[in-house]
RNA sequence: GCGAGAGUGGCGGAACCGGCAGACGCGCCAGACUUAGGAUCUGGUGGGCAACCGUGGGGGUUCAACUCCCCCCUCUCGCACCA
């Protein structure tokens, strides 16, 4: 009998795999002749380990890394640390531990975890952007946008608690509070740094459409991002006095319609317009609107239109009407000009907010085919119309009404046209330590000024106690603040604040290109042969914040002369969520997946309550530690379960059972190798145009058309869940081919198409699971490692089928199949059906009314 | 409210341009090998005794609809007093 054979040892297996893509250098970028090809994830924040969402995200971009390096592309494909961040510094706070070391070491342990998955990166070009040789480009670049004025200066407020007596980020106030003392959050107006993104906010916006390579539903969050709207910008004189209020307005065309004006409170002309009788109550409105902000921001529809009358009027530049002048809850001093022309006819809030204040309605545009009344309208009147009421326009279409208005104020010196964005600068001062220091130095004499190009890096220093109190820990650095003027070499302080993080991944897919370049942040001809990113891939929840500011910064690095791209990433893959239902006790409440025993709770045996299927959070602790999963069955199948298991953009349900099933899968492959292993090394290749029967060439085929369909789907679809599975598919057939080997010596054509199919599967699966790929390879007697292989290729000839069965449907439900030759005339097919006996009685004493016959797929036969 | 996407067996998911619904995997059932099986192999597995019925519901186009058109329901995501 056969010796027991050996056994698939991931463990082994994988390590000595790992060791040899080290040794060579496997994945140095450059090896290759053909065109480039440059596949990024998104880099991790070193938080200590990796979590399941890194595993898929890496897994699919290896995947397409290592196909593309079979099919014998220049693949760029690089990995990095985004380690500059809050955690390190919290880290200091509560473990003492300096955000430096915690960080190095973080990056130390999820490194070897990433060479543990057998990720194809080219580890030379390694990045982390806590380091000075990162950083001195931040801030270099930073310099740049300056002098280019797309870096200024500007007063700002911060979130600040007044009990933890900190700057807050954004993140750490949670429904307006603290989030570790609950105290109510205040609002601090610093001096703060700001990139003048709106500068590109048409750029921006306009390249959202020559995107065709991003997910529609990321483009659209960033089209509502950048809110661009179209209209025109109207001054109203105040009347009995010299000042103007200025209004935003979309609609120009129903500027004969104003009867009130509304102003955000805290707008600035509130204060010199109220009448002294109206002082008390636009106060005491104007501060209960500020704290409502909040409430408002949240539910608007829950939050009542309120407004009060300022005792001042203005007047209507075209009209002369005297408008009474509103302070009003909805208008939001943020956007446009804080002020807003009210038109209750034709707008819904207007109109609620007049009849709430018996102010007037005046209609401007009927609909084609009626008047309205105002006194018996119950709703804004919000579509195109025809002029009415509106002097020199009327009889006009309201469309073309807007271009004739705004020209009527533009030669009334009133106002013109004009295009309002959401889309705010960007600020990013942080009042942090653990960040990029802002190379700028501040003079009493020189004002401010830029730190010299041969003073960077900008070193953050080491010795600053961080105590989680006071404003930015650099300013307790004495020998870090007091600098010399680098002008007048007289006493100068430095900037104390720190970049947001968000500036150092802004551009670090360029510097990826020429990582070790001393003299700039990336050189240009690297950048022009590398970019743009062919395939970027990350999650949705960067669709907006991170992926416009590397858009951004890409167009102004363009504009500054570094490289020639437009855009930074030609594809976008968005990867779903990893999910996991939740389990909970009913005693000790949320349990780990370890902490469930056969559907008990592992404390008290009690029964385990299991929930909805959520994204894995720690908070729900259902989730899924990808060390103990590689641990226990191995990089390759964790990989290949993660890929298996849903399409890449679609939410993955993790399930250890189905991780079992792609365990299991890697088994029947190893096995199909090692338990036939003579015959395989003995058996000699197939050769092109060898005849081929019976089984053999069923096997043949499959091979082939395999071939054929993992190839497209990678290549084109990034379908591989359905890639995987036509890998079982064949290794089920080749299972089912094996019997017919009994006997057979190496020189039997069985022999060689069974070699041909084993070796096409352990090709195909190299990008999912390249551990077990390369060692099957060699066992399969293979000197070349599978890496420098290249991918198989399929034959028309093997995959050529001659003749094929079809489906013969009788009015719409299929009756029998039949065997025709491929490409055969519909008379050959309708005499092949007709001599049928099942269809001969179906159809007995009835009449064949159509005759359907679709080439090489189906027959339908309507009879009655 | 507006915009985008989705809804298919017990579960994850297939089905590309309108052409055999449920590939592949999990789970389940049966058998084989076994001291044993939670290993492995083989077979079966949408529902229904059947005719037939089945892709969220209702209509339509078509020889033929998960796929196209109209209406509706549900879910997910994004935006949301943006003037």
């Amino acid at each position: 009998m056969a010796q027991i054979s050996e056994k698939y040892d991931h463990r082994s297996i994988e390590a000595s795999w790992q060791a040899e893509w080290e040794n060579n250098r496997a994945f140095a970028t450059g090896k290759a002749k053909g065109t480039k090809y440059y596949v990024l994830e998104m880099f991790p924040y070193p938080s200590g380990k990796i979590h399941m969402g890194h595993v898929r995200n890496y897994s699919i971009g290896d995947v397409l890394a290592r196909f593309l390096m079979m099919r014998g592309k220049d693949v760029l494909h690089p990995m990095g640390w985004d380690s500059f961040g809050l955690p390190a510094e919290n880290a200091a706070i509560q473990h003492g531990i300096h955000p430096a070391k915690w960080t190095y070491e973080n990056i130390d342990n999820m490194r070897t975890q990433l060479k543990r998955m057998g990720l194809s990166y080219d580890w030379d070009r390694e990045v982390a952007t806590c380091s000075p040789e990162y950083y001195k480009w931040n801030q270099w670049l930073f310099l740049k946008l300056f002098e280019k004025g797309l870096a200024y200066k500007k007063r700002s407020s911060v979130n600040w608690c007044p009990e933890c007596a900190t700057v807050l980020a954004n993140e750490q106030v949670e429904d307006g509070e603290c989030w570790r003392c609950s105290s109510v959050v205040e609002i601090k107006e610093l001096e703060q740094w700001f990139f003048r993104i709106t500068a590109y906010a048409e750029e921006l916006l306009e390249h959202t459409y020559k995107l065709p390579g991003w997910p529609e539903r990321v483009l659209v969050m960033q089209r509502n991002w950048i809110g661009k709207s179209v209209g025109a910008e109207v001054d109203f004189k105040v009347e009995g006095s010299d000042e103007t209020i200025r209004i935003f307005t979309t609609r120009p065309d129903t500027l004969f319609g104003v009867t009130f004006m509304s102003l955000a409170a805290g707008h600035p002309m509130i204060e010199k317009i109220t009448t002294a009788d109206r002082k008390a109550d636009v106060e005491k409105f104007s501060a209960k609107a500020k704290a409502e902000a909040k409430a408002m921001r949240m539910n608007p529809e829950e939050v009542e239109k309120e407004g009060v009358f300022t005792g001042a009027y203005c007047l209507n530049p075209l009209t002369g009407d005297r408008v009474p002048v509103y302070v009003a809850n909805f208008v939001l001093m943020e956007y446009g000009t804080g002020a807003v022309m009210a038109v209750p006819a034709h707008d819904q809030r207007d109109f609620e907010f007049a009849r709430k204040y018996s102010i007037p309605v005046k209609v401007v545009i009927n609909p084609p085919d009626a008047a309205l009344d105002p006194a018996s309208m119950d709703a804004a009147y919000v579509e195109p119309g025809v002029m009415v009421n509106s002097g020199p326009v009327n009889g006009m279409k309201s469309t073309d009404a807007m271009e004739a208005i705004i020209k009527l104020v533009d030669d009334k010196k009133a106002g013109k046209k004009a295009i309002t964005f959401k889309l705010r600068d960007w600020g990013i001062s942080r009042q942090r330590y653990w960040g990029c220091p802002i190379p700028v130095i501040y003079c009493d004499k020189c004002g401010t000024v830029p730190v010299p190009d041969e003073n960077l890096p900008v070193i953050l220093p080491e010795d600053v106690k961080l105590t989680g109190k006071g404003l930015s820990p650099l300013a307790s650095s004495e020998s870090f603040v007091n600098v010399e003027c680098p002008k007048c070499k007289g006493k100068a302080r430095r900037e104390t604040d720190t970049m947001d993080t968000f500036v150092d991944s802004s551009w670090y897919f360029l510097r990826y290109v020429s990582p070790k370049e001393t003299a700039l942040p990336f050189r240009k001809e690297e950048a022009g042969y590398w970019m743009p990113v062919d395939q970027y891939i990350g999650g949705i929840e960067h669709a907006v914040m991170h992926l416009l500011y590397a858009r951004f910064f890409t167009k102004a690095l363009r504009d500054i002369g570094l490289h020639t791209a437009d855009e930074p990433f030609k594809n976008l893959l968005t990867q779903g969520m990893v999910c996991k239902e939740i389990t909970k006790c009913p005693e000790h409440g949320y349990l780990y997946p370890e902490e469930v025993i056969d559907g008990k709770c592992k404390l008290c045996s009690k029964p385990v309550v299991v929930g909805a299927v959520e994204k894995m959070s720690k908070s729900k602790k259902n989730v899924v530690d990808p060390d103990r999963i590689i641990s226990h069955y191995g990089a390759d199948t964790t990989r290949l379960f993660s890929l298996f298991a849903a399409p890449p953009e679609k939410d993955l349900d993790w399930n250890e059972e189905g991780v079992e099933g792609s365990y299991r899968f890697l088994n029947r492959v190893w096995r199909l190798v090692v338990e036939r292993q003579e015959l395989l090394n003995s058996a000699q290749a197939f050769k092109a145009g060898s005849s081929v029967e019976g089984a053999a060439k069923e096997l043949h085929a499959t091979t082939h058309k395999t071939i054929r369909k993992v190839t497209q789907d990678i290549e084109e679809r990034f379908h591989f869940n359905t890639a995987i599975s036509s890998v079982m598919e064949l290794v089920n057939a080749i299972y089912q081919f094996q019997p017919t080997l009994n006997g057979k010596g190496p020189q039997t054509i069985e022999a060689k198409v069974f070699r041909e199919a084993v070796e096409a599967v352990v090709l195909l699966i190299a990008p999912f699971a390249p551990h077990i790929s390369e060692e099957l390879f060699s066992r399969l007697g293979s000197t070349r490692p599978v890496y420098r292989t290249a991918w198989p290729a399929w034959s028309s000839d093997a995959v050529r089928e001659d003749e094929l069965e079809i489906p013969v449907q009788v009015n719409g439900k299929v009756r029998i199949r039949v065997r025709v030759p491929a490409g055969a005339a519909e008379q050959a097919v309708k005499d092949i059906v007709l001599a049928d006996e099942k269809i001969k009685e179906t159809t007995a004493g009835k009449t064949i009314k159509k005759f359907v016959y679709v080439q090489d797929k189906i027959v339908n036969m309507v009879i009655s």
